[in-house]
RNA sequence: GCGGGUAUAGCUUAGUGGUAAAGCUCCAGCCUUCCAAGCUGGCCACGUGAGUUCGAUUCUCACUACCCGCUCCA
């Protein structure tokens, strides 16, 4: 991306996010408070647009399939199920940071070192009088020449050195030691500068579970799941038993997530608190490449129907290597947010690692008996994971537009309108009597929100100009407005009596319809 | 995690070491017959905490959050 380009995305992304807050989509989490890092919270549209958003997706891969089943797991998670997928332990390396040239390593891949380590407490500059209290280490292998150490240390401290125009080399070192070291790994191997102490990256959230468990009872520990799938692996046996069901089939769920980002980034995109909607969708070995395939397509269907074209979606075949290990196939399907092609979701053939690993670690049989075959196998699995706060970011950067409308004096302004598509609208309808000093209209009006509004979310607007409710309801993507005015009542003659304006949203068209079809018709648009 | 930047009303922006300004939005009233009309009035802000100072929104430091670039993303 040019600068220029990244410049415009970026004031195209501010523009997103100041809506969001102005109409109530997204706020951050304890703002007044100062917020909180890496946390959102959605405001009443944005609840809307999110709830449409997880209502579509359970009502297609849930309830308008025989073959999937739901679940809603909780949220603490016993620690033995994050053992047994791998999460704890095998994602929580210490790392330790290069004090000098600030490369992050894995503590455990550190080579042991000998020599002779020269320590420093601080350095000075004595024409200026700055100086620096910190302790600071080089180690120097056999033979080096001591000057190097001097000449590491001098350009450890310079980074202090508030101006940049003093030369390291006119530093004076203070309180020189050395020590002699054997089989260190507190030293940076590229340059023999001191590392930072060893510390855990391990991104999940740890808490006891019990009101009186103190911090070091092991036994209590649990955690905040890192994903929604493993509730599915664990619970895998009591679906199957309590339901007649055969392979293949898959288990939904939608639910939140945590993960201790280090650096949460691009607005709601990374965040430390999110939600997922994932299928894991069981089935015998050998269909397992095909149905990656074809679950990759489904979901590229579902992403057009919610008003995300596919020109604006990538698909990513994860390479070899890039991949988790277990995975034979990854699909990504990204989408071009304004600041970057990013990840919506993840399409990935994970054999039968998991099912494998809760089985091993429970050591409860989780095989399943294959009629077919007249054999015992352990399923593979598929798993389209999505990321909700996400696609619900991607909607709302998708529906986001600015046009440039002339009025009839010739007036240029900007019309900015939220196109979601009717089915992910937050409001469907706006419903107003075109003067609210006149209580017929007023009184007619309220007739039609009652009418619908057990239908469909109705929005009932009598303050200011029409024009001005209308653009209101541009701006958080209302696809239909409907007014009614004199000729509703009948002022013009019987055959406009009982109709009302229907007004459209993109095209700001508008034509009038008989309030006895208006439930039928705005049904079929928003279904 | 590192480096840089930013923080004034709901939004966008002015401004100042001495009682903080505007436009838009919003609310109320008047008026108004289909695309942000007009008039009157109203609500509302210097991110948090220290320090310097007689006095700090302004200067200094720390913290927090957000943005940008690296890094990371199981």
């Amino acid at each position: 991306m040019s600068d220029a380009a990244s410049e415009k995305n970026t004031e195209l992304m501010e523009k997103i996010v100041s809506l969001c807050k102005r109409r109530g989509f997204v706020f951050q989490s304890a703002e007044i408070y100062g917020g909180l890092n890496g946390c959102w919270d959605y405001g009443p549209l944005g609840a809307e647009l999110k709830r449409n958003l997880k209502d579509y997706w359970w009502r297609k891969n849930v309830q308008e399939r025989e073959d999937i089943l739901g679940l809603d797991g909780s949220i603490l998670t016993h620690q033995d199920v994050l053992k047994a997928s791998g999460h704890v332990g095998g994602f929580s390396d210490p790392m330790c940071d290069c004090l000098l040239s600030k490369a992050r390593l894995r503590a455990d891949q550190i080579p042991a070192q000998s020599g002779t380590a020269y320590w420093y407490s601080g350095a000075s500059h004595e024409e200026s009088g700055w100086y620096v209290e910190r302790e600071y280490a080089v180690l120097l292998q056999e033979g080096q020449d001591e000057n190097k150490a001097r000449k590491t240390a001098r350009q450890y401290y310079a980074q202090f050195l508030t101006d940049k125009r003093i030369s390291p080399k006119k530093l004076e070192l203070a309180g020189e030691k050395t020590e002699e070291i054997k089989e260190s790994t507190r030293f940076n191997p590229e340059n023999g500068s001191l590392l930072t102490e060893p510390r855990e990256f391990n991104l999940m959230f740890k808490t006891h579970v019990g009101a009186s468990a103190d911090d070091g009872d092991e036994s209590a520990v649990a955690y905040l799941r890192p994903e929604t799938a493993q509730s599915i692996f664990s619970q895998f046996k009591n679906v199957m038993d309590s339901n007649r069901i055969k392979l293949p089939f898959g288990i939904a769920q939608i639910g939140k997530s945590f993960r201790n980002e280090i650096n949460p980034r691009n607005y709601t995109f990374r965040s430390r608190e999110f939600e997922q909607m994932e299928i894991e969708f069981f089935c015998r070995p050998e269909d397992g490449m095909q149905l990656t395939d074809d679950w990759l397509e489904l979901r590229l269907k579902f992403y057009e129907e919610i008003g995300i074209p596919r020109e604006h979606l990538h698909i990513l075949d994860v390479p070899d290597g890039e991949r988790a290990h277990y995975s034979k196939k990854t699909y990504d399907i990204e989408y071009e947010f304004p600041f970057g092609i990013q990840e919506l979701e993840g399409v990935a053939y994970r054999t039968d690692y998991d099912l494998s690993k809760h089985q091993e670690h429970s050591k409860k049989p989780l095989a399943v008996f294959d009629e077919d075959t007249k054999e015992k196998l352990i399923p593979h699995v598929v798993e389209p994971s999505a990321g909700c706060d996400r696609t619900v970011l991607a909607l709302i950067c998708e529906a986001f537009d600015e046009e440039t409308v002339t009025d009839e004096k010739g007036k240029e302004e900007v019309r900015t309108v939220m196109r979601f598509s009717p089915r992910m609208a937050p409001i469907k309808v706006g419903v107003m009597p075109l003067l609210k000093n006149k209580p017929e209209l007023v009184e007619k009006a309220r007739e039609i929100q009652a009418m619908l509004t057990p239908f469909m979310t109705v929005f009932y607007d009598e303050t200011a100009a029409i024009g001005r409710r209308y653009r209101r309801q541009d701006e958080v993507g209302t696809p239909f407005c409907v007014t009614v005015d004199f000729e509703t009542l009948g002022e013009s003659g019987d055959e406009l009596k009982d109709t009302v304006t229907l007004r459209h949203r993109d095209s700001m068209e508008q034509e009038r319809i008989a309030i006895s079809e208006l439930r039928a018709y705005l049904l079929d648009q928003i279904a």
